[in-house]
RNA sequence: CGGGGCGUGGCGCAGUCCGGCUAGCGCGCUUGCUUUGGGAGCAAGAGGUCGGAGGUUCGAAUCCUCUCGCCCCGACCA
């Protein structure tokens, strides 16, 4: 329950979102090290994300599967780049039953190897391809540093997982996974995040090309919000994935995977909520409205109650996500601090004065406190509750969509772009070579956050070396 | 792993430097009455042995040693 006022963004802005998760009700620290407990409010939130996507992998041809939690160790040696990338953040089994194990176990920190074991096993043919599993679950990282939903050492998220009989049909895969994370942040999340391509050394342990989305925060850092991965064959030849084509010739399978975590929560945090608490996209909010009837004494209380109910009832029966806030012993002012703590995007007052007059009051959660208050009509409370989601939905996109466009630069200096990232993110050409990424890195704690499909007609010379550039990337400070 | 902070009823804290009598306070919780259109009021209650272990002492939340854990800031990452 939400009992105080939050620390605003701008005194402290860590501190605004650790307070936020937990008072909104999303999620609780656990009692080990690094780990949260996804509470139900949160895990609701988290079950609207899932079934959206799901939907949307299962449209474009793909199954879920199970693979297991626990991975010999060994295999996390086949893949030099691999083991070299996640090595550092390995738990690692060690007993069983009481006996030293004769090999160690580790637990998954992402899937690759076992999935790609089990691959060799089952492709033999051409006809055996393509192979578009999706797994559902959660993976363990020895994070140093950690933070609810944004890093924990144990986070949920799918993980995709495709082999293909050539390198075309990989990459289309790739790039149509990462389309769909993009429709799902800008229909569903309301964040405008920017498609593009990882520089070599912010790629994925073992990739070959790594895509991402990068969304714009609040404190205008950047989070990387979805990546989809094309390995090529390296993770075929490390596991021997081969199979016999049509010409009768042994080929490596081509491989990807792909992924989303709980870590989009945080980003939905920290790109739309407010010094009042969460502001949830309607479209994902468990909750898209909720009753908050007023009323002094037992005769009024009955009359309220009545509309209230029935409002309830045909609200709930037209497919809004309803609640009503029936609770005794808090007064109204209280449920409507709390509910907008919780982020509820719709607000829904009645009072006796409604009842009279056959009105309502709305409330809508992206315009706190009285300021979004309207009165409209009972008749037709169906069409303005819906219209006023749709509403809050694109109002969201657009402000966040308006916040990242003014926040990022172009930048033609040097000094430019040192002084951009400092707040907020700097567009500019850059000849895609590591010693220029490091030293911005190094002089400014900016990286390159990806180097976007949209690219101007012309080409630049790089803002670091001046040698001549073909693509612009963006450079900002990342979560 | 380095630096900082912190472990005292469910939560937030005071008390710790300068040991001492019944370990306080706010919020929350329970019960009752009055309240309810922007975080209600009064009254009566319940609830802790002070993160853990050892030590010093007549006496330890307080001093000493060890230990466990958490949070924040930096180097790695969805």
């Amino acid at each position: 329950m939400a009992e105080e006022k939050l620390t605003t963004r701008a005194e402290d802005f860590s501190e605004w979102y650790n307070q936020l998760v937990l008072k909104a009700d999303l999620a609780d620290y656990a009692p080990v090290r690094g780990c949260m407990v996804v509470k139900p409010y949160g895990w609701a939130l988290w079950e609207n994300i899932t079934s959206w996507l799901d939907k949307e992998f299962k449209a474009t041809g793909h199954v879920n599967a199970a693979f297991p939690t626990l991975i010999p160790m060994s295999f996390f040696e086949k893949e030099k780049e691999h083991v070299e990338g996640f090595a550092p953040e390995l738990a690692v089994v060690t007993h069983g039953g009481g006996q030293e194990l004769e090999e160690k176990l580790v637990v998954r920190p992402t899937s690759e190897t076992i999935i790609g074991y089990m691959y060799a096993k089952w492709i033999k043919s051409w006809r055996d391809l393509p192979i578009l599993i999706v797994q559902w679950g959660s993976v363990l990282r020895w994070e140093m540093r950690t933070k609810l939903f944004l890093r924990t050492a144990e986070f949920y998220w799918h993980e995709g997982h495709t082999a293909h009989n050539n390198a075309a049909e990989a990459k289309e895969e790739m790039y149509r996974i990462l389309d769909i994370y993009e429709r799902f942040c800008l229909e569903e999340a309301a964040i405008p995040a920017i498609k593009g391509t990882k520089s070599d050394t912010e790629k994925f342990a073992g990739a070959q090309i790594t895509t991402s989305i990068e969304a714009m925060m609040w404190d205008k850092r950047a989070l990387q919000s979805g990546t989809s991965h094309y390995f090529g064959q390296n993770f075929a030849k490390a596991f021997e994935i081969q199979y016999l084509d049509k010409d009768n010739t042994l080929q490596f399978a081509e491989t990807t995977s792909w992924a989303i975590s709980s870590r989009i929560i945080g980003a939905m945090i920290m790109v739309h909520s407010d010094d009042q608490g969460l502001v949830l996209p309607p479209r994902l909010a468990p909750i898209q409205a909720v009753i908050v009837p007023i009323y002094k004494k037992d005769d009024e209380k009955v009359k309220v109650m009545e509309v209230a109910d029935r409002i309830f009832m045909e609200l709930k029966a037209a497919g809004i996500r309803i609640k009503m806030d029936d609770r005794d012993n808090v007064s109204s002012g209280f449920k409507f601090n709390d509910w907008e703590m919780r982020g509820v995007p719709v607000r829904i007052e009645i009072g006796p004065k409604d009842v009279e007059k056959e009105s309502v009051a709305l409330a809508r959660r992206d315009r706190p406190g009285r300021e979004g208050k309207t009165f409209v009509p009972q008749v037709g409370l169906i069409e303005s509750v819906s219209a006023l989601l749709v509403d809050i939905q694109a109002a969201l996109l657009q402000r966040a969509t308006e916040y990242r466009d003014a926040n990022i630069h172009d930048v033609t200096s040097y000094d430019e772009l040192k002084e951009v990232v400092k707040d907020g993110w700097a567009f500019s050409y850059w000849c895609e070579s590591k010693e220029c990424e490091t030293k911005v890195k190094e002089d400014s704690k900016a990286t390159t956050r990806n180097i976007p499909f949209d690219q101007p007609a012309e080409e630049g010379v790089c803002i670091v070396c001046g040698k001549p550039s073909k693509r612009k990337v963006y450079f900002a400070k990342s979560y």
